[in-house]
DNA sequence: GCAAAAGTGTTGACTATACACCCATGT
DNA sequence: ACATGGGTGTATAGTCAACACTTTTGC
C-alpha cells in the first residue's frame, strides 16, 4: 500500500490507533401500505439498526449479506452498500467505522410471516419509534436511496414474492414514492417496459373478480431510463 | 455500540485483527475534450490514486476533502464518497479497509495550470497507465458515479472554473456523456433550467464572434428531475 | 473576404397525464 | 342484487430530438 504525498503537513499514519468496526444494515420492506423496517430495542430505550462486526476472513458484502439473510429468512434480496461514517472515537485516538448497507425483502415468506427473528421487529418507517441518534441518519439515507432509485431501476422485484398482482406491485410504488399512482398509466407504463409478463394464473382472494398474476422477466436490477 | 444478534453461530468479534484503513481520492476534471484523473506512480511500474491514512482526530470526509484541496490547489471542490471495501487482508486475520472518494475539480486554476502536486499527474481516463488492480474498479465506479449523476444534478458547476461560455459548458457534457450534444437544444435545456445567467461580460479569443460569458446562480448540487 | 466559432426557432415524434366505466366474483 | 377490487382506451399537453443559417470577430 503506498501513502501518497503524506510526508508533507506531518502526517503520522502509524499514530492512528486501531478503528472499532461495524456493519449496520437498513433492511425494508412493504406490508400493506406502509414501508417498514427492522429494528432491535437498545439501551434507555432506544431502538437500533441491526448491525454486527465482521468475520474474520468474510468481506464487509459477506458480511451484510448474511445477516440479512439470517434476519429476513430471504436468500435473495437485494443488498447494497449505502455509506461509511469514519468518526474519531469519543474516547482518546480511536476511530468509530461504521459501514451501512440497506436491503429490500418482500415482506412475508411464502409460508406466513415471522415479525422478525430473534428481538428485531418491524417499525412503520413514517413512525418508527425514538433511534440510536447516528441511525435516524443512516434510515433517511437508505430511504433517500430508495425513492431515488425504485422509479428507475426495477427494484420493486426484491419487494414482492413472486408472483404478485399489479394492484400489489402498484402499492408498493405508490408506498415508496408516497403518493397516489394511476391504476391505467401504471400499467401501461409497467407493461411497456418488458419487466413483468403474465403467468397465466389468478388469484382469487375476495368478492370480487380474480387478479391476473405476473412475474418478473429478469431478477437482476435493471436501469429503466 | 450494540452489537445485535452476534451470539448466535458463534461470531467472535474480538477475534477481529485491527482493520489497516485508507481514504482513495479518484480526483477527476474536464482538460480539452478528456476526461482526466489524477494518479501517482506506486511499484512495479504500475499507478496508483492518491490515497492517505486518515489523520487521528478528523472525519474520513476531512481526510478526503483535505487531500483534495492539497492536490488541487482548489478550496471548494466537489467531494463525496464513492465506496468501502473491506477485504479480508492477505496475511493473518487483519482487515484492509479502503474508502474511495469522488472529486471534482476545474482543470485550470485561474493562473496557469498546475499539472499535479508532488508525484501526482493528470491522465486521460480512456487510455490511463496500467493501474493497480484495485484501483480499476475504483476509477471505474467514479466514472460510473459521474456518468449517471452529472445530467440530473447541475455537478458540471465544479468542473468548470467562473465565469464560463456555454460552449465550454457543453464540451463537459459531451466528455462525461461521450456523446455529441446539440448545440441549441443544450442551450435551450440549460437556459430553461434557470441553474445559469448571463454575467453581461464577453470572452474575445481568436478570429471569431466573442463568446458571452455565465455563472452558475447557485453552487449547491442541485437535482434537475 | 474568408475562416472559425457564436448564436438563434420551428416542426414532428413521442411521452406523460387526466379521466370513467364495465367485469367477475363472494356474500 | 350489491359491494368489492380487477381490468380497460382515448384525448390532450408537454417534452425531446432533428435540423441550417446568420453573426461577429481576427487575420
Amino acid at each position: 500500500m503506498e501513502t501518497v504525498a503524506d510526508t508533507e503537513e506531518g502526517r503520522s499514519p502509524a499514530a492512528s490507533a486501531p478503528p472499532e468496526l461495524v456493519v449496520e444494515v437498513v433492511i425494508l420492506s412493504v406490508r400493506g401500505a406502509d414501508l417498514v423496517v427492522l429494528l432491535t430495542p437498545a439501551h434507555d430505550g432506544l431502538h437500533a439498526l441491526p448491525q454486527t462486526v465482521p468475520r474474520v476472513g468474510e468481506t464487509l458484502d459477506q458480511t451484510a449479506a448474511s445477516q440479512v439473510q439470517r434476519l429476513t429468512r430471504h436468500a435473495d434480496a437485494y443488498v447494497r452498500q449505502l455509506y461509511t461514517w469514519g468518526e474519531p472515537a469519543g474516547s482518546g485516538n480511536g476511530r468509530a467505522l461504521q459501514v451501512s448497507y440497506i436491503a429490500l425483502s418482500p415482506a412475508e415468506d411464502p409460508e406466513g410471516q415471522p415479525a422478525g427473528v430473534g428481538d428485531c421487529r418491524w417499525w412503520s418507517v413514517e413512525k418508527p419509534p425514538p433511534l440510536v441518534p447516528r441511525h435516524e441518519r443512516t434510515l433517511r439515507q437508505a430511504r433517500e436511496y430508495l425513492e431515488e432509485r425504485l422509479p428507475h431501476t426495477h427494484l420493486a422485484w426484491s419487494l414482492l414474492p413472486d408472483p404478485f398482482t399489479l394492484s400489489e406491485l402498484q402499492v408498493v410504488y405508490e408506498v415508496v414514492q408516497r403518493r397516489a399512482l394511476d391504476k391505467r398509466n401504471f400499467r401501461k407504463w409497467l407493461l411497456s417496459s418488458g419487466l413483468v409478463e403474465p403467468t397465466g394464473r389468478l388469484r382469487c382472494e375476495g368478492a370480487h373478480r380474480p387478479a391476473r398474476l405476473y412475474r418478473f422477466t429478469t431478477r437482476e436490477p435493471r436501469p429503466l431510463d
